[in-house]
DNA sequence: ATTGCTAAAATTGTCGACAATCTGTTGATC
DNA sequence: GATCAACAGATTGTCGACAATTTTAGCAAT
């Protein structure tokens, strides 16, 4: 696990970004730092560090002299951040059926099976709010390989994904036809085809995407 | 122009970034905070913050309790970039096909044409290195009409590669290659075929990426 | 009531100093 | 001579206070 909180800073950070990503930082709300610091029993200084990071996962917006702002989720922007990962996620995929090696995707499967076997699947609950390690896309990502995609993927979009799947909810039949895609998927890279893996996944993120604006209505 | 440089950690964020894109400050080298934030007469909370930023643009990276040091320039991470970059880009291509105006295409025609006139192409100098190779490429990402997506080129992604750019060179008989591939995408693009104009940008990145990787030899 | 200006309050940006941590060297022990 | 511990130096992380800017409140004029 690399998931080191060596400094005040990177606490605080983790903290505020929860807060942010299940809600209870309201979206669009403005950002008082005094406020915040002394809520987190920091200073200011290592507040504004830990904003400088939430914007680099563009959780906040920054506006010099007048201050932050928690980001507001709109149709628009989650068709934005969805055409983007999907070309991004494409790529990782088609990346892994190259790279991953035999044990990795074994490994992959068994999560799978384990998923399965302990029926939150089949009811329909929580399967995507899963988070690091134990997620899917986490495991094909690093599948890839290629470390700035790994960075791109994990520490800059998706938090911001998650905020947008924690948010509006997801849940109900979208949830088991998402595990049989992921096993699709699986299987298209243990085959080695990275073309259909890449297709594959590209879809599964489409259609996780209209699950997700299908909740604005 | 959004080019705003307000605050005074904007000033040092920007020089500091041209000085490592350009060499200024060696690759691999280590950032003394002390040293820069005496160079650049300001605080080191200033400083701070600008490196923050430099490293959200992945140039420099940083270890809790060590700081800071310029990225590497190696093959390995040019391949990666150019992975990514060329899914980013060949998005923005097929977005712009749909999402450009007939104005903003007649533009970039006009564009193109005004870079050829000017005849630095013929001499297959420093296309690349100039505005205009920055403005071609900007238009048409700006031209996907995905805020995102345009963000995460044009400020993150963008002074990386033109890091490799200025470093590694950029001249020759490929220049006035990478002049024809321009005027065949825009051509692609104003016939409203996007899968074709993703398909040539894509080519369009991977010939430059292999024109530089060839440059470590 | 609305508009425009002025001043006060609050917020962000910046600074210098102190605390915590790492790095490199010295010296003792085996 | 090699290994390790302790120490000194330097570097980064954090803090509280001040400066610059923005926002708000109040008042005056139309």
């Amino acid at each position: 696990m690399e998931n080191e909180v060596k400094t005040a800073s990177d606490k605080v950070f983790v903290d505020i970004r929860q807060a942010i990503v299940e809600g209870e930082i309201a979206q669009g709300s403005k950002i008082s730092e005094p406020e915040l610091s002394k809520k987190h029993q920091v200073s200011r200084a290592t507040l504004r560090e830990a904003l400088n990071r939430l914007e680099s996962c563009h959780l906040i917006e920054r506006k010099a002299n007048v201050g932050c702002r928690v980001i507001s989720l709109t149709p628009e922007k989650l068709d934005e951040i969805y055409q983007v990962r999907s070309a991004l996620e494409g790529l990782a995929c088609r990346l892994a059926a190259t790279n991953m090696t035999d044990d990795e995707i074994n490994q992959v499967k068994a999560l799978l099976d384990d998923h399965l076997s302990t029926q939150r699947v089949r009811q329909g609950e929580s399967y995507y709010q899963e988070e690091g390690d134990l997620d899917f896309h986490y495991r094909i990502i690093k599948g890839s390989k290629n470390s700035h995609l790994i960075n791109l993927l994990c520490n800059e979009l998706y938090q911001l994904v998650r905020m947008y799947r924690v948010q509006m909810g997801m849940n109900g039949p979208r949830v088991s036809k998402a595990f049989d895609e992921h096993l699709a998927i699986i299987n298209a890279i243990a085959a080695r085809d990275g073309e259909l893996a890449e297709l594959l996944m590209k879809r599964h993120i489409a259609a996780s995407g209209n699950n997700i604006e299908r909740k604005f209505q």
